[in-house]
DNA sequence: TAAATCCTGTCA
DNA sequence: TGACAGGATTTA
């Protein structure tokens, strides 16, 4: 699902893609998808593109700003005449674009027949136009927690766990408390650093603390350097698909053999989500 | 803090 | 056919 590397591979498309070309047309085809008057964007030059954890922001040259937050099935996609016009198989829903899962569609002038498509399938995602000086009014932008990568130090992390004594996986994914984790780095960070999804936050060692940033940052850069994992439905503004689903530890490998040890990677429940681990490998 | 909610495709 | 997938918000 997109998490901190997913959306940061999105933003780099559009930073490339986008930057310097001018939004002409908005079409919204489902309503409750993008809020915000579309008088204010239509016209507007697009300056940059940034990323907060796992939310977008498309800065315009007249102060304001196209807030995005894809959620589980969201896909930002980019055509113009220089990329082929045949589709990726990863979009086989609909097999074209748009299809019946675009729910917006933004014109653009700067490159010949440019184009961004909003697809979501079960429209979990949103867009809010809003004045970029007033992104901390959205709860998403105001209330996220530091990043791993950019602001989020071990001593961060370890204030962070010290105050909970609750399971460590929910903390990690809670994105108040750290901005950009979702279930499959959660996993995937807690199996790297040996340490048991269930394990109470405030229980770890020095060592465990170092070896579990360690870790976050490990898997983060990883995936980054896969295009992400596509997991269901992430692609990049291309289309195209990421490359870490196939470098899971214990991800969706239930019942498979750890890598580390052979025993059989085992599935639980933890705040309504799926949790993947190592009973041997990792310490509870 | 935990469950329900939003939604639709996929799989057993 | 029903359980499941899960990010973030809302409700209990």
């Amino acid at each position: 699902m997109p998490e901190l590397p997913e959306v940061e591979t999105i933003r780099l498309g559009l930073q490339k893609h986008l930057v310097g070309q001018t939004i002409e047309k908005v079409d919204v085809r489902l309503k409750k998808m993008l809020t915000g008057d579309i008088s204010y964007i239509v016209g507007a030059q697009i300056t940059s593109v940034e990323r907060f954890g796992k939310g977008l922001v498309i800065n315009l040259d007249n102060g304001y700003a196209i807030a995005i937050h894809i959620k589980m099935t969201g896909q930002l996609i980019y055509r113009d005449a220089t990329i082929a016009k045949s589709f990726h198989p990863s979009l086989k829903i609909g097999g074209t674009i748009p299809n019946k899962f675009t729910h917006v569609i933004f014109t653009l002038k700067g490159k010949s027949d440019a184009m961004l498509y909003y697809n979501d399938i079960r429209q979990f995602g949103w867009m809010k136009i809003i004045k970029r000086d007033e992104l901390k009014e959205l709860s998403f932008f105001k209330e996220l927690g530091p990043e791993p990568l950019k602001d989020l130090t071990e001593e961060m992390l370890g204030v962070i766990l010290l105050k909970s004594k609750g399971p460590i996986k929910p903390l990690l994914m809670d994105q108040k408390k750290i901005g950009g984790i979702g279930n499959i780095y959660a996993n995937e960070a807690l199996f790297q650093a040996k340490i048991d999804p269930r394990r109470k936050a405030n229980t770890l060692s020095e060592t465990e603390l170092a070896e579990l940033f360690a870790a976050i940052e490990f898997v983060l850069k990883k995936s980054l350097s896969y295009g992400g994992a596509s997991e269901v439905n992430f692609v990049n503004v291309l289309g195209e698909d990421g490359g870490y689903q196939h470098h899971f530890l214990v991800y969706a490998r239930e019942n498979e053999p750890c890598l580390v040890c052979q025993t059989a990677i085992t599935k639980i429940r933890q705040a309504g989500r799926g949790t993947f681990f190592c009973t041997v490998c990792q310490r509870l």
